[in-house]
DNA sequence: CTTGTATATTCGGAAAAACGCATATACAGT
DNA sequence: ACTGTATATGCGTTTTTCCGAATATACAAG
């Protein structure tokens, strides 16, 4: 389970799946759905992301419903957490990932509430 | 010059450069036939990666003499700096970091005090 | 100016990563 | 059962990355 540092920073290297990380790491739990509405990707490409960052044990899914939560995996090693919360002080205010915020934000028919049922 | 996050974590991404740079990151400068001789991988591939590094504004190298210094770039962004004392301080003893800073002090004719002459 | 050591670069091939597109699965509502 | 929404996966292609081997450059010393 002990992520290799080499492999976490290679999931932190594609601009997709970093954008989804700081995501997660400032709101904590979201459903695919809503990631998908605030970076405004392809659906199968934002999928096919989060399933390379669950079976690295980045983060965590778990199905609710129809909707799929996830979230930064919660047994992630203190360092590995340390390194996304230091990044995202440092760059979180940066386009393109204040920008990814504000559009989830803006989310209309936001399935949080319906989620978590 | 600023850094852009997903390609500093694209260049911790290799296992190479990440023994390199966090190799830096525990000793301050080296010269190339050092990190060599500490990671013990054929030269070329050494230095494609320092150059690699270089360009990108991770580390910054200087002349001196017939060696060339390696140092984390000190204008790096307080936020990668961050990322990468954390990452050592998370890593660092399990190999094969510990054993790379084992292998440099153990190498015979370290040039250190020529370099800096 | 030749030799030796240190470092960098070019080139071609192999392996991996990322993508678009289509399709498949899962679940909810009617 | 059928429809709609949410999420995942298979496939073929394009792009990127990494490497080894050879070669080139920089500098020091004799």
């Amino acid at each position: 389970m002990s992520v290799q540092a080499h492999r976490l920073f290679h999931l932190l290297a594609d601009p997709t799946r970093l954008r989804l990380t700081l995501l997660l790491a400032s709101q904590g739990r979201l459903c695919v759905c809503e990631l998908q509405h605030a970076i405004d990707e392809p659906q199968p490409k934002i999928s096919r992301h989060l399933a390379a960052m669950r079976d690295a044990g980045l983060v965590a899914g778990e199905r609710h419903g129809q909707w799929v939560h996830y979230r930064i995996h919660p047994d992630l090693p203190d360092w590995a957490r340390a390194v996304i919360e230091r990044t995202l002080a440092g760059v979180g205010e940066q386009p393109p990932f204040a920008d990814d915020r504000r559009t989830l934000a803006d989310m209309p028919n936001r399935p949080g509430a319906a989620c978590t049922a």
